[in-house]
DNA sequence: TTTAGCACTCTAAAGGCGAGAGTGCTAAAC
DNA sequence: GTTTAGCACTCTCGCCTTTAGAGTGCTAAA
């Protein structure tokens, strides 16, 4: 199933000019656009080659053509080259990071919003996050009446805060010498050690060490929030003009626990810097037909890492976005580098 | 410029019909639908009257009535009358927030999706915030390197944390020591008044000292992060069908800065309890004019305080939406204030 | 193998038409 | 004086037809 190198030309231009104009592009149009050597017959031979094989489909006899799933999915693997973001772009998204406060949010949102306006289409990241979760420092705050608030940090810089009732009331000297004995006492480890060692505690001590067993654990299960910006962008897509299209869009982009999944699952695959393209949701993802994402991971590995990527038509602009999502799991991969927690 | 009885029903009847159908009421349909005993051309003399006093409009001749911005306004302010939720309603509402764990994000969440589904509208919630912010508990945390993790928690219980960079590294035991006296010096206390004290101190207790300075102005500054929910459901009203409405709908909930500026030039004339209805954003933000907004705020005044309302179309079901706002803020508020740290 | 020519297909935009809903006005009824 | 029945008029909306245009596939010649 190999193509002709005429062929990949052509797949290429009718990719391109999809991506472009929105509409099915037809022989005369492309042969005129590109000044190809050939005529439109020929190209038109080729076209129908194409659509055989089931790269290109027609949206009704006698209208242009159009990728299929397939067919972007060989632009994408085959076709598409392997590009830099340009240095100008790079400095400028840079400069960005370096002029905000330190600080993982900001740098989510501020990655989420170059992402999405860089790309013309949603965008989505997750807070960097480890699946060992391991403890690295606790605090413990009076607040009033038997309310004490929680304050954890996890190896990796993940912070957890909560709120817990005692039957009896401490003053804050007493909480603050029992995280400190804890601290020592548990370091590093994970929930599964801190169990095999609460049996050689009591009192407070040993209620505290409970809380922070159960929040290691609920750490290590949830995916914190995903952030998104740009959802303005896709719904400014032709395709998804129409209002029930747009609201399905929405949609996914709404449900949260979709996302989740697809990001975790890929998340998987993909080693940091790697970047992931999925196409029309892969045939596991009805919901995501109509889309394609691209996806990346950034962080360190074993420690904390989260996910970043774009959602959008299946005709965006994969060279563009692929090289953005790459550059930026970079950059926000050495930024956080500086403020793990180790 | 006062209505008579027969016009106040009349009145309240087309915003009825109208929020119910979203088309134009006529006079015929009017009077068949409520059984009222008069005529449709009675009916059609008051709906002529209302027109020209400003509650109704035609979208063009030889078409029903509409309400005006007026007319919503008038409907919202003189005609509505109070109504509670239904108790299976309520319990339904409490019982969900008692069964998540004690998190002021879980409930800000759970609250958004609550009124979304509840109102039928785009749902908005901002955290618990206090503008006068006071030290209570800090913590410094070794990581490696001359990174220090700042946690910051401040009286009313929001949590900073924050990167800083050092020029020596100190070890665990020295940081803990500064960040104990700390504690004890400043507890309570404002920015200005840690900026008073801050001669008294040298080196690192000097330093750490300015951080939390730098986040405490920087706290109340900002007015936390708006959740959202719902917003597929704003896109599924017919009004905002085409794609260009529906875009600029959404555009309006994805700038978040529009939202802050409206919930804070509100939240000065509100009370807790106290719910304010903004429709057709009242002459002032011409963006929100095709939509209402009700808003609520819920905490402990004073102390912190948040938030929560709807958006969503100029004819929204107004009574059920302000009962649903004035029940949530009450219930946030008494949750909250078990959490309050004082 | 490529290209010119041609008949054919299908969409999308534009125009035309009729049904239906609603109005305002007038004159009669209460 | 208020209410109502009757009526002519207006305007939208959905539906149909028509038409222009773009694109195709096929055939036969270069």
């Amino acid at each position: 199933m190999e193509l002709s190198d005429r062929q990949k030309i052509i797949l290429t231009l009718v990719v391109h000019e999809y991506i472009r104009t929105a509409s099915p592009v037809g022989s005369k149009n492309l042969v005129e656009q590109y000044q190809l050597d050939m005529s439109s017959a020929t190209v038109r031979n080729e076209l129908g080659l194409l659509t055989e094989m089931g790269y290109l489909r027609q949206p009704h006899t006698s209208a242009g053509r159009v990728p299929t799933e397939e067919g972007y999915r060989y632009f994408v693997e085959r076709l598409l080259r392997r590009t830099e973001l340009p240095d100008s772009t790079q400095f400028m998204i840079s400069h960005q990071f370096y002029q905000t406060r330190p600080d993982v949010d900001e740098w989510m949102k501020l990655a989420a919003s170059i992402l999405a306006s860089q790309s013309h289409a949603a965008s989505l990241i997750t807070p960097p996050h480890s699946d060992k979760t391991r403890f690295k420092h606790v605090e413990l705050v009076a607040t009033r009446g038997q309310q004490i608030l929680m304050v954890l940090v996890l190896l990796g810089g993940e912070i957890r805060q909560r709120f817990v009732t005692l039957d009896e009331s401490f003053n804050q000297e007493k909480l603050s010498t029992t995280a400190d004995h804890i601290r020592t006492f548990v370091q590093g480890m994970t929930a599964d050690e801190i169990l095999s060692r609460q049996n050689q505690t009591q009192g407070l001590e040993k209620t505290a060490l409970g809380w922070i067993m159960d929040e290691l654990h609920s750490v290590s299960s949830t995916t914190g929030e995903v952030f998104l910006d740009g959802l303005t962008n896709v719904m400014a897509e032709p395709e998804f003009s129409g209002n029930d299209d747009a609201r399905r869009a929405l949609r996914v982009l709404e449900e949260r626990s979709l996302l989740q999944e697809v990001l975790e699952r890929t998340a998987a695959n993909s080693s940091i810097g790697g970047v992931q393209v999925i196409i029309g949701g892969e045939g596991t993802w009805e919901e995501l037909r109509p889309f394609s994402m691209v996806l990346g991971r950034y962080g360190k590995p074993g420690l904390a890492t989260g996910s970043l990527g774009v959602l959008g038509p299946l005709r965006m602009s994969y060279g563009r976005t692929i090289s953005t999502v790459r550059f930026l799991s970079g950059l926000l991969s050495s930024l956080l580098m500086d403020t793990m927690v180790e």
